[in-house]
DNA sequence: TCTGGGGTCCTAGGACCC
DNA sequence: TCTGGGGTCCTAGGACCC
C-alpha cells in the first residue's frame, strides 16, 4: 500500500459544460464550443462538444468545416476564454481545499497527492466523491476523478471514468489496466509514434510493457524507457506545485492566405504588442525573440534571435521579428499563419524597469 | 476532413571558450 | 602541423499535450 495516492480531477466537457451553465437550453442539444463555421467555410476547429455531438462524431481537433457538414444543425458557440477562466477558477479553488500538493495543467485539469491512512485506495476513492460533489455544488460542473499510484495510471484511469465517474487503480492492477489499450492512449505517444509502434509490431500497451527496453532505447532514444515504464505502469514523476512559464507567444491565422507584405508586417507588429503584454502582466524579461511562419501548404519554419540582453522593451520583440519576417518572407508564397514568441525568459519582478537593457539589431 | 492557439520537451549541429 | 575534451549557448525542427 503506497502511503501517497495521486487524484487527477479532470473537468467533462469543460467549455461546453459552462455554457450551459448560463443556457441550460445547451444542455438538451448538440452543442459545439469552437471556430466560427461560417456556413462550412470556416477555418479553425471544434475546442469541445457536449456529448450529443460526440455521438454523431464530432470531437476536439476536428476542423469546424468537418463538424459542419456532419451536423449543420448543431448549436455552434465562439470560444469565451475569460468566461471559461473564470469558472475555471472557481472550480480549481474548491479542488485545491482537498491536497497541500496539487498541480493545474491547463485549464480544466488538476493532479493532487495525498497522504492516506490504513485505509488506503478506500479513503481516496471516498475523497474523489466528496471532490465531485463540492465542485458540483459549488461551481455546478461535472468532473472525473482517475486515482492511482502516480499521475500517468490515474490520468489513464480518468479517461476511462469519463463522463462524471470515479475509477481507481491500484499499483497491481495498473499493469493489467493498461494492457488491452491501444498504444496512442499512454501520455506521450501521438499519432506519429503509434504509427512507429504499429510498423514494428505493437499496437497495444500490453505489447510495450513485454518489449525489450533495450530495443525500444534503440529505436525512440529517451522516449523509447519512458514508454517502456509508462506501458508496465510506472512513472516517476512528480507532483510539480509552483510551475513557471518558459516561453511567451501568440499567433493569428489569416482569413486567407496572403502574400502581401504589408498584411504579415501588421500583423507581426499587433502580435508582438500582445506578447509584450503578456511578459509584462507576468513581470518577465526575455532575451530571445522568435516567429514562425506556416504556409499555404502547411510547411512551417521558426526563426529566432537572441539579445546581449535580457529587455523587456515592445520595441526589441517588434523590431526583432520584424527582422527576421523580412530576412525569410518570400513574395511568392502564401502565408496562412505567422508567430511571435519570446523565450529565455528572466523574472524582473516589476520592481525595476529594464532601462538601456536592449540593443537590438541595427 | 483539411487542419487553432498556447504551451512543453527533446534532439542535433555548430560556435565558442577553456 | 595536427589534434583533445568538456561545457554552454544558440538555432531549427519535430512530437506532443490541453
Amino acid at each position: 500500500m503506497p502511503d501517497r495516492i495521486i487524484l487527477l480531477v479532470d473537468m467533462d466537457y469543460f467549455f461546453v459544460a459552462c455554457e450551459e451553465l448560463r443556457n441550460p437550453a445547451v444542455r438538451e442539444t448538440a452543442a459545439i464550443v469552437g471556430a466560427d463555421p461560417k456556413n462550412g467555410e470556416g477555418r479553425g476547429v471544434v475546442s469541445t462538444c457536449n456529448y450529443i455531438a460526440r455521438k454523431r462524431g464530432v470531437h476536439s481537433g476536428m476542423p469546424i468545416s468537418s463538424a459542419y457538414r456532419i451536423m449543420p444543425d448543431a448549436l455552434f458557440l465562439p470560444v469565451d476564454m475569460e468566461y471559461y477562466e473564470r469558472k475555471s477558477a472557481e472550480a480549481m479553488g474548491i479542488i485545491k481545499r482537498f491536497a497541500e500538493k496539487r498541480e493545474q495543467v491547463g485549464i480544466d485539469e488538476i493532479y493532487l497527492e495525498v497522504q492516506v491512512g490504513a485505509d488506503g485506495y478506500a479513503g481516496a476513492e471516498r475523497l474523489a466523491k466528496q471532490i465531485k460533489e463540492a465542485v458540483a455544488a459549488g461551481a455546478g460542473l461535472p468532473c472525473s476523478v482517475g486515482v492511482s499510484v502516480n499521475k500517468m495510471v490515474a490520468k489513464a484511469a480518468c479517461e476511462s471514468a469519463k463522463p462524471d465517474g470515479i475509477r481507481v487503480v491500484t499499483e497491481e492492477d495498473a499493469r493489467e489496466f493498461l494492457s488491452g489499450m491501444p498504444v496512442g492512449s499512454l501520455h506521450g505517444i501521438g499519432k506519429k509514434t503509434e504509427e512507429r509502434l504499429k510498423r514494428i509490431g505493437y499496437s497495444k500497451v500490453g505489447d510495450v510493457a513485454a518489449a525489450s527496453k533495450m530495443l525500444l532505447i534503440k529505436e525512440f532514444g529517451a522516449c523509447g524507457a519512458e514508454m517502456h515504464d509508462a506501458a508496465n505502469g510506472i512513472d516517476r514523476s512528480g507532483i510539480v506545485e509552483r510551475w513557471k512559464a518558459k516561453s511567451i507567444s501568440r499567433e493569428e491565422t489569416f482569413i486567407k492566405d496572403t502574400s502581401d507584405p504589408d498584411v504579415v508586417r501588421e500583423s507581426i507588429i499587433r502580435l508582438s504588442h500582445d506578447v509584450h503584454c503578456s511578459a509584462a502582466t507576468d513581470g518577465v524579461a526575455f532575451k530571445t525573440v522568435g516567429i514562425k511562419i506556416r504556409y499555404w501548404d502547411f510547411s512551417e519554419v521558426t526563426r529566432s534571435i537572441s539579445l546581449h540582453y535580457h529587455s523587456n522593451e515592445e520595441e526589441a520583440i517588434r523590431m526583432s521579428a520584424l527582422h527576421l519576417l523580412d530576412a525569410n518572407m518570400s513574395r511568392s508564397t502564401a502565408i496562412r499563419k505567422v508567430g511571435v514568441r519570446v523565450s529565455n525568459l528572466a523574472d524582473f519582478s516589476g520592481q525595476k524597469k529594464i532601462a538601456n537593457f536592449v540593443r537590438v539589431l541595427g
